[in-house]
DNA sequence: TGTCATGTGTACTACATAGTACACACTCGG
DNA sequence: CCGAGTGTGTACTATGTAGTACACATGACA
């Protein structure tokens, strides 16, 4: 599922129970132009900047991470992070590429446990 | 310090037992324009590409983690690791931003040691 | 004293990114 | 049957990225 096609079968989705979700009024209220929105949920052009793939995220309800990651982008936020102590954070990252989804969520909740 | 004022210092270092790591000289190996290099070291042009920085990092021996991070940049190959999964890893990042440096060591031992 | 290598200034360029502006065709309710 | 709202095609643009090409001034050294 490409990013384009995501964004659009979400938007439909909500069209069901609210026609204000046409592609013209989505477009109006994140701040772009109707024939670019069409555009991007066609997969004609490349996916928005990271601040307009936030605007879509909020006005669909979708989580701004995921839609960052199916755009091929990593949020700024989240590179800063890293980039503070890159060699950590990449030793880590490589580390935990094959690790299972529980692994991780292992390690989310014993750091926020704070039980170091 | 800033990416380019690191690498001049690095270079000239390299330089004082071995001439061949002249600006001109290291330019060639990494196959860049001189005048190129130059600006770059003394940052009047913003800094290279990831490819770029990468045969740089080889040229003067340095991580290319740590120099990609100097220049504002997070190596395309980590970010690819976030956007398989991008909600787990953001979450991860969130929590470990404030977590100190040996916590981080930490779970990267114990991942890499397999225990659990 | 010339020449060789050094670092640097200036000008230019190709390509990608992130869109805008406007016209067009369709369709559906009043 | 018409007008408002819908999605889309075409053309254009401003800014950023990632450099190249060439000329110039300097200093060492043989």
């Amino acid at each position: 599922m490409t990013f384009g096609s995501h964004i659009r079968e979400r938007r439909e989705a909500l069209r069901g129970d609210d026609p204000s979700f046409s592609l013209r009024q989505v477009a109006q209220r994140v701040g772009i132009e109707p024939a670019y929105l069409s555009k991007v949920e066609r997969g004609q052009v490349a996916p928005p900047s990271e601040a307009t793939i936030r605007r879509i995220a909020a006005e669909l309800s979708e989580e701004p991470d995921l839609l960052l990651a199916m755009a091929g982008k990593v949020s700024r936020e989240l590179q800063e992070i890293i980039m503070r102590r890159p060699q950590l954070f990449a030793e880590l990252l490589r580390q935990l590429r094959r690790a299972p989804d529980h692994a991780l969520l292992r390690i989310v909740r014993e750091v926020r446990d704070g039980d170091w």
